[in-house]
RNA sequence: GGGCGAUUGGCUCAGUUGGUUAGAGCGCCACACUCACAUUGUGGAGGUCAGAGGUUCGAAUCCUCUAUCGCCCACCA
């Protein structure tokens, strides 16, 4: 076994397992009825992403949860795939093609969206391999694309099934304000606009009366704004109608500055009078709330801007200029002519867009939109009644709160790379938009020909909120709608039969995902699945948290402060990876990570490597053909094989528990506490100088084989190395089944009797350093252990004990006689002296003594006071008062004995 | 303006439904490398659990308030 080395090597091992397993087709799923099914849709990464420490944690979360799942015996399904990413993608590539000086307005929409697809094609499915790396167990023979095919028919199955609800549609076009990224040149939903606070200015402008001088000197009324160049779509002024000041000039007539228009004072109670001059300056087409209120008074809409937020002519001179560089010259034409009247700082949030960051335009145009509200309304019951629960339950209030006061989703995109609306309108007759699954031959109305279809494409996301049924070839598997003749199903050759597939997985069982996407994608999954399947997508989402640096910033590019999983992967292997991930991540709180967490996990790698290259050094295969319980009941084992199988059922039955509820890093730090403090330090180390023994060679081979398994989840790689090392049944640790909990084998009395061996132990080796007693140096030892049992205890221990400390004699004594010329110590009910030869520093061990003492007092004391207190021995449980009780006779016990030491040393 | 989260040893964080003397990793100090592992072992130092009040026999844990930091949502020009 020499050729086994000292130190683990990822890179040696990570690759070759994950080949191995794909090979096998050990990821594959498929019903089976006589098993529990359990199922993860993967939330799918854009197709231009990069894996991020983000996805890292994510999918790792994902990966447990499967590899767990598969392990009890479920038919554990994880559904893979990417999305198309609209505009996430379209920007790439028009960046791709700027290189050669192109837009893609010089190519047209066809020949752009195949060079979009061709660009998918070449680097589209990098995020799947880095996932491989990562040891993803995804079937990737069903991975799915949010454009497939077979996917955008579902897409458009939903919009028509939208489209003709009764009793009314829930899709509508109309003219609204809504969030324009001015780069991206389309409109965003509320959601892809998110708000971002920004140092800015109010101006203080002043709009003169109509008939007064036209300076900054006459009458005027003042008006402030963070967006002056606005102004020049202004069409009224608002005020208050109860406001004291601005009564008397309600339906007077302005100039409007710099395009000397007309415009009305009008009042509204919409109006703050409170805040800065209470007249506030009406932009209907370029604000949503001047857009209501210049609908509900019937104001002139002027869109003073170009889709790319530049000036259109309706801005008079400042045709053409830039939204900011024309801020900057309306106001300096303000100032000059003396209607600026005063600029204030002030911080105001604005929305940016999620995609490039730009701070978006308010922005009035035509836009489809779906009505939320009848979606939202069984989408709220299900998590009010319990049928989808969130983890950690905080969420649930969010998520209440957004689908509550859920506004109407603005679908349409003017971008080319999407999910084409499936809308026909006739040119002829002009009467009609037809939302079809299939591209209308003919006009129902005047069966002409001549039809158009919808130049918009639709959001992203009105993809992404069918994934947990459209990857199960839905609508096909529903019969909504027929394929037509000829047309050969996607699905043939599969070997799966997709109706059972859709039937047998959905519900999925968990959706993983992170806090941001909740509004995105977990309510619109949940209200698609409803409305669609007439069924909840996913029984329980658990919210992880954000990966963060360690200033508790989070990662992004553009910070530079990106910890790449790919080189923490490279430096220190994806197991370690996985595991300083979830070891540090607990249940939804933000992960702040920097190098050195992986270290952690690269050390434990590590340390199972070498604990397992020790168990193979000194294994005798011969005697761990036969199962544990065949040789050995568990009353012929010694208390130490006793005691460490009991621990490992312990441990293995929390690791379960701690699963089942989503605390994975609890569940890792038990297995890592188990391993290394428990399984190496004591056992390996107790068992070491007796290792051929046969018993300690079956519980040692049986410990390790089941721990590998129960660490197999969050470790796969090096699991699999290990246990494909061992003498092993199967083809593969991942598809064994996860240890069966031997609940006869725990013994918590025994745990106990064993961990006051090793207190002995630790004492000694205490009272070996507070002597400075050198390592190699032996020792004498005299223990008086209180009780027979503990006697028997001892004796039936010794050599252990003398072995790990290293003492050449242990004299068990039968009194507490302090031996001549010793240091001593004290733990429970047993007193330990250690000789010593040398010249004792009497005072310094009386302190020490004395130190004990004084520690023991004051705990002796407080619980004292606790046992006397009439309300407590009324009120507190029976167990909890005897607790008490008995430690503190312990307490008192320990103390006269350490008294007694403290005396006999002169 | 609402909502949420955090505040525990030098650092980063755990701590389930309130119940013995509050844990871990890193760092620090001392000692130890032919004996699985220095990506290691043994021993050690270090905390009045942000502050104040309350509930309780009993509070890091529950309630109220305060402070600091962070996140999310919202149409305050």
């Amino acid at each position: 076994m020499n050729e086994i080395p000292s130190r683990y090597n990822p890179k040696e091992t990570e690759d070759r397992w994950y080949k191995f397993w794909e090979e096998n087709n050990l990821f594959s799923a498929k019903p089976n009825p006589a098993k529990k099914p359990f199922c993860i849709v993967i939330p799918p990464p854009n197709v231009t992403g990069i894996l991020h420490m983000g996805h890292a944690l994510n999918n790792t979360i994902q990966d447990i949860l499967i590899r767990f799942h598969r392990m009890k015996g479920e038919e554990s399904l994880w559904m893979p795939g990417t999305d198309h990413a609209g505009i996430a993608t379209q920007n790439v590539v028009e960046k791709a093609i700027a290189k050669d000086g192109l837009k893609r307005q010089d190519l047209g929409r066809e020949k752009f969206i195949e060079e979009v697809w061709q660009w998918k094609e070449q680097y589209g499915s990098t995020i799947i391999h880095q996932l491989k790396k990562l040891g993803a167990s995804c079937d990737w023979s069903r991975t799915r694309f949010t454009m497939d095919d077979e996917y955008s028919r579902a897409v458009r199955e939903v919009f028509a099934a939208l489209w003709n609800k009764k009793p009314t549609g829930l899709i509508y076009q109309d003219d609204k304000v809504i969030n324009w990224c001015p780069r991206c040149q389309t409109a965003l939903s509320d959601e892809e606009a998110p708000h971002h606070e920004l140092q800015g200015n109010l101006y203080y402008l002043r709009y003169p009366f109509k008939g007064e001088s036209p300076k900054g000197t006459g009458p005027y009324i003042v008006v402030a704004t963070t967006r002056p160049e606005t102004m020049l779509g202004d069409t009224a002024v608002a005020v208050n109608p109860k406001d004291k000041r601005y009564k008397k000039f309600i339906g007077k007539t302005l100039i409007l500055p710099l395009l000397n228009r007309e415009i009305k004072i009008i009042s509204d109670n919409m109006v703050d009078m409170k805040f800065c001059t209470g007249a506030v300056k009406v932009t209907p087409a370029h604000d949503p709330n001047d857009y209501t209120l210049a609908k509900k008074h019937n104001l002139q809409f002027i869109n003073i801007m170009h889709p790319d937020g530049s000036l259109n002519k309706n801005a008079g001179d400042y045709n053409g200029m830039d939204r900011f560089k024309a801020r900057e010259v309306v106001l300096e034409d303000l100032k000059e002519k003396g209607l600026l009247e005063k600029i204030e700082p002030h911080s105001l949030s604005a929305g940016h867009c999620y995609r490039c960051h730009t701070i978006i335009e308010p922005y009035l145009s035509r836009q489809w939109f779906v009505k939320m509200k009848p979606l939202a309304k069984p989408a709220i019951d299900a998590v009010k009644k319990g049928r989808i629960k969130f983890h950690p339950k905080r969420w649930t209030k969010v998520y209440l709160n957004w689908m509550e006061n859920i506004q109407d989703w603005c679908i349409s995109r003017q971008i080319w790379w999407g999910h084409r609306i499936p809308l026909w309108y006739c040119r002829d007759c002009q009467k009609l938009a037809l939302a079809s699954v299939d591209a209308p031959k003919e006009c129902p109305i005047c069966k002409s020909t001549n039809l158009k279809q919808d130049e918009d494409v639709l959001d992203t996301w009105f993809s992404s909120w069918l994934w947990p049924f459209a990857t199960f070839h839905w609508p096909e598997t529903k019969g909504l709608s027929p394929r037509p003749q000829g047309v050969p199903s996607a699905v043939e050759g599969q070997g799966t039969d997709p109706e059972e597939d859709l039937k047998y997985f959905y519900p999925t069982s968990v959706l993983v995902t992170a806090p941001e996407i909740i509004f995105f994608w977990v309510a619109r999954m949940i209200m698609a699945g409803l409305e669609f399947m007439q069924d909840i997508p996913f029984k329980d989402v658990y919210i992880h948290g954000t990966v963060r640096d360690i200033e508790g910033k989070k990662m992004s590019k553009s910070l530079g402060n990106v910890i790449d999983p790919l080189d923490i992967i490279n430096d220190y292997g994806a197991d370690a990876l996985r595991f300083s991930l979830i070891s540090i991540t607990a249940q939804g709180q933000d992960v702040f990570l920097s190098q050195e967490k992986f270290e952690q996990g690269r050390n434990f790698a590590n340390k199972i490597w070498n604990a397992s290259r020790f168990v193979l050094m000194n294994l005798e295969p011969t005697y761990i053909k036969a199962d544990l319980c065949e040789f050995f009941k568990k009353e012929d084992l010694d208390i130490v094989n006793r005691w460490i199988l009991s621990r490992f059922y312990s441990v293995l039955r929390e690791v379960s528990k701690e699963l089942d509820i989503y605390k994975f890093n609890e569940a890792a730090n038990i297995l890592y506490g188990f391993f290394w403090h428990e399984f190496c330090d004591w056992y390996l180390e107790i068992i070491k100088p007796n290792i051929k023994n046969r018993q300690n060679q079956v519980a040692m081979y049986k410990v390790l084989e089941k721990f590998l398994r129960a660490l197999h989840p969050f470790m796969p790689f090096v699991t699999e190395e290990i246990w494909q090392r061992l003498p092993h049944d199967g083809l593969s640790i991942m598809i064994q089944s996860w240890p069966h909990i031997q609940e006869q084998m725990i013994d918590k009395k025994l745990e106990k009797q064993a961990q006051s061996i090793f207190d002995v132990i630790k004492e000694i080796r205490n009272l070996r350093s507070s002597i400075e007693l050198k390592p190699d140096q032996k020792a004498l030892v005299s223990i008086y252990p209180h009780t027979k049992l503990k006697h028997k205890l001892i004796e039936d221990n010794a050599d252990l004990i003398k072995n790990l400390t290293k003492s050449e004699a242990l004299n068990i004594l039968d009194s507490s006689t302090r031996p001549p010329a010793a240091i001593s110590a004290v733990t429970g009910d047993i007193d330990i002296y250690l000789h010593f030869s040398g010249l004792l520093d009497i005072s310094k061990e009386k302190h020490k003594i004395k130190e004990k003492i004084n520690e023991l007092e004051k705990i002796k004391n407080s619980k004292e006071q606790r046992i006397k207190n009439f309300e407590f021995l009324k009120k507190a449980p029976k167990e909890i008062v005897e607790k008490e009780k008995e430690s503190i006779e312990e307490l008192k016990n320990s103390l006269k004995r350490l008294e007694k030491m403290y005396n006999e040393l002169l």
